[in-house]
DNA sequence: TCATAAATAGACAGACCTGTCTGTCTTTCA
DNA sequence: TGAAAGACAGACAGGTCTGTCTATTTATGA
């Protein structure tokens, strides 16, 4: 079962490097606790940087689905939903696991943009954004894209703060929105 | 001159450090860079850990200072001041070695709580939500607290998006910033 | 001028890293 | 049952890393 095993692969090595980071997470470290064979990573990928960027795909994939499902799981109506939103980071930020936003942590540790590796985390800030937006025109904004933007501010904000300051209340966050929701719904 | 020895090392690593990581730079680079001799590092530091504890101590004052110091520059009225922020974090996106905040990427890179590096990276969020509470205070804020946390999670966004996306139009958080100081003097 | 302190270059140990290779074991499927 | 493919463990090369050490040169200050 090749394609199940490539997968227990990348699972592993995104927790780990979600975890430890990029650079300081070993190959070594990768295999062993995926109880993987080198060769066999080798066989699948032509380098540790293609396991990277395998893991932060489906990182990408599963946070999207995640917090599209929650969001969506909530209800109500589609300003509601957007509201949601925030309630939805405030349980990511309470899973125990928690270490803020992994594309953030990987374009901070490959920092030139022509590197796949940060071209990936900034296709995944993009496709964030456009959820925002399609639940921004669903609620009726006027400039579904600005506020969109808007949200996207405050939620990479707020990540970024919960990870580096441990700061998870979300009260501040959840009343600039309301403000700037109905501002754009007018 | 001893201390000048110092600052010049601390300042070249932070440089480089702030470039291409924690992990990714290596002591020797840094001292080849500086032209100093590794002995002289392991004279001043224990440990590379102790220099990028140094290097972060002097970055954040440095940029404290620098930014303070270019909203006040900017002059106006104390409402003014606080619009400001974000003209100030245009100037500091189109600088040429833009890459972010490096204690985001510090955090991200020693991501437990518990360790030095990421302690400080969380003082410097602290001490910089301070400037933006004493900046709302005296604006006449109702609460600065709550002012200062909500421009906080632009500014922490904007910087984000800036680095990974390249977005540098901060069009959309000078918007947001209007309706919630608007708001918040009211 | 001369002693003392500080900085230099560079070798070195020991650990870790990625990526390659070999040879053995296990699984699969006819 | 037996052949072929896949995965295994683990050694290995070649490089990098941090931190220690020695021996030499430069700077300082009485």
């Amino acid at each position: 079962m090749t394609a199940s095993r490539r997968d227990h692969l990348v699972d592993t090595a995104a927790r780990l490097f979600a975890r430890h980071g990029f650079h300081a997470t070993g190959i070594d470290r990768i295999l062993a606790e995926a109880g993987v064979a080198k060769m066999t990573l080798y066989k699948h990928f032509r380098s540790k940087d293609e396991l990277i960027l395998a893991a932060l795909r489906r990182r990408d994939e599963a946070f999207r689905n995640w917090f599209l499902r929650r969001i969506e799981a909530r209800g109500g109506t589609p300003k509601a939903r957007l509201l949601a939103v925030f309630d939805v980071l405030a349980e990511w930020f309470e899973q125990p696991d928690f270490v803020g936003c992994m594309f953030v942590a990987a374009a901070a540790e490959f920092h030139a943009a022509e590197d796949p590796i940060h071209a990936i985390a900034a296709e995944h800030k993009r496709l964030l954004l456009a959820v925002l937006r399609d639940l921004a025109a669903e609620a009726g904004a006027r400039d579904p894209e600005n506020l969109a933007q808007e949200l996207s501010l405050l939620m990479e904000g707020a990540t970024a703060l919960a990870h580096v300051c441990g700061e998870r209340n979300l009260q501040a966050a959840r009343h600039a929105a309301e403000l700037l929701i109905d501002e754009a719904l007018g």
